[in-house]
DNA sequence: CTGAAAGCGCTTACAG
DNA sequence: CTGAAAGCGCTTACAG
């Protein structure tokens, strides 16, 4: 099945010095600055010198010219960082964050630049970070001495939170979950409950009773819960007696447990409606639910929040906000490429009505 | 709800000139020499004259050493570059190499790495390429003047298919269709059909009549097509007379014309068992065959490649093989920064049943 | 414990 | 149309 091969032939790290415009020129007896212009400027020499450069390069098996020397001199790498807050395995697998990574590669790389992503955990020390032209700073970020690492003089934007005086785009997090909880509160439940995402201070997969909460500077997930707080004021309900839970990431190995625990309560404790906060979550409900003979929606309803395909191809769609994440990576990388003013931006939202919450 | 903010007061492009270990030099009387060890070899100079110089350097606002400097002059950039033969918005889209990327982005990051994203379209100048340290590349690059563009003294290893004289991480892509096959043909079939990932050497999104299709050299799924004529003809059904289709790209988009053609063929016509190569397109097939109320398995068997997480948490849950996507990246990346010896690797695969076809 | 000097590979303004 | 020279920011072997 695989080609046969002898491992002594298979290329290690090879020791030869590596090739430089200088050995160019010295071979062809011409100067560096005519080497660098037959690949930078052919209109600088004549084409038959030029010619004569480029064979010369391939027959000695030079590549071009080195990115590090000529980052150095111009000052640029045609390199954007994204900085994420969570994990790359996080980021890589979640949907919404693919998304906006997605948007982000699409911009970047239409204007012939590459994507460095690197992730902020806790104290890294970003080596390779100040070789980037800007920087797009994804969620909040934990630590904000991190963000000292990146080199004042170059574009950097935040998404998803705020960095004092720099540029952001943010959705309408607040407004977006006032609409869907109003919504699906005309239907009257009679125990609604709320699964929250990251939301506490500190960690807490499980039920939330006093523990402190992150403030509406700090995440946007307090914004959502305002919104739900809203509209469960408007309907007359208290939300201090919402009982919530918190889920720490939004994976189905981290929400499974705290989700089989709310479903698993007696018939006259188990939430009728779970306002949850992803539709990670919601999905996680829902396959649950399943699971255990639910109704859905008699028996139980489900909003979400984000709009991703997961939820909507399938039977029952997802009640959920769609948030245009492909957007979002897109004004994101044009600005920080400096292709639109760097201004605060709110992106709107849109309340799609699936089968789980009719 | 976003913050009151001054737009006058936003960071733009800062003018002002980069701070350098020189500048600092110069306003602490000491040598860029002695700066530079500030930061890199602390046991180069005293305690006490190196807290001068970090707090000096705090109090001017320079953040440490210019990757670009530093990587020219040390030859490293602590960069790994992943060359993708896809778009990265099918990359960071898709589960299986979501996955990929995520395994080789645990290792790299845990080496104290970044992660460089390069597209390798049609054409594509990659000038940055030559800033990264390693190269993997991920799938088969349409264009092998492209690897060209790399520097021959780097390590460079491929993942799913081969370049002459370099490393690669395979699956037993053969020997695992042949084992599926083999055990949903057990329920002998009457009309099994196969649905190909881009099999076909000029593009086709539909049924394969008499195109051309690509080399066991060239792609994977020529292996997998291998593994199920194998299996079909232990159970005496000429390959050839079994229909087939190919998928263009394996997103929904794509594959859900396709499919809904065949599902929509006369009863006597439809296939009743359809070999995915993909899970992607197996978890599409089964959306629209429930949408048009086929019993599954009854009605039509389906089975899938890749063992990816949407089609285990669901119900039916898809008859598959799992690949270990994450371990794939990890070894890729575990080579590519010489922490395993560069080799040819094959990963084995592992048949899950699920009740697509039990 | 500290510094002077060389040089990594490149591009660019300038002179011829 | 071509070349000599400077310098981007840094690290390192070496001398003191």
């Amino acid at each position: 099945m695989l080609p046969a091969f002898d491992s002594e032939r298979l290329a290690v790290t090879p020791s030869h010095r590596r090739i430089t415009i200088k050995d160019l020129a010295a071979r062809l007896d011409v100067s560096t600055a005519t080497v660098s212009n037959a690949f930078n400027r052919p209109d600088q020499l004549s084409p038959a010198l030029r010619d004569r450069i480029l064979s010369e390069a391939r027959a000695v098996g030079y590549t071009g010219p080195d990115a590090r020397g000529r980052s150095l001199r111009t000052g640029r790498s045609r390199i954007i960082a994204v900085v994420l807050a969570e994990s790359l395995t996080y980021n890589l697998n979640d949907a919404v964050a693919s998304e906006f990574l997605a948007g982000v590669a699409e911009v970047v790389d239409g204007h012939g630049h590459t994507l460095l992503l690197l992730p902020a955990r806790q104290g890294a020390r970003l080596e390779s970070a100040s070789m980037a032209d800007g920087f797009i700073v994804y969620g909040l970020v934990a630590d904000p001495r991190m963000l000292e690492q990146f080199p004042s003089q170059k574009p950097l934007m935040a998404v998803d939170f705020d960095i004092a005086g720099h540029a952001s785009v943010h959705i309408d997090n607040q407004f977006a979950c006032l609409n869907i909880a109003r919504h699906t509160l005309r239907q009257r439940p009679r125990r609604p409950a709320i699964i929250n995402l990251r939301l506490t201070a500190e960690p807490c997969n499980g039920r939330i009773i006093d523990q402190p909460l992150y403030e509406e500077s700090q995440t946007i997930t307090r914004l959502r819960l305002n919104g739900f707080y809203e509209a469960l004021a408007e309907h007359d309900i208290d939300p201090t007696t919402v009982p919530m839970w918190n889920i720490e990431e939004n994976t189905y190995e981290v929400c499974a447990p705290v989700i089989a625990g709310i479903l698993d309560l007696p018939d006259d404790e188990r939430p009728d409606l779970l306002l949850c906060m992803s539709d990670r979550i919601a999905l996680t409900v829902l396959t649950l639910a399943e699971q255990r003979g639910l109704r859905i929606p008699e028996d139980l309803r489900i909003t979400g929040f984000d709009g991703i395909a997961e939820g909507q191809y399938r039977a029952p769609r997802l009640t959920t906000v769609r948030q245009d994440s492909v957007a979002k990576g897109r004004l994101a990388a044009s600005m920080v490429l400096g292709l639109v003013p760097m201004k605060h931006h709110c992106l709107a939202t849109q309340l799609m009505i699936g089968e789980t919450s009719p």
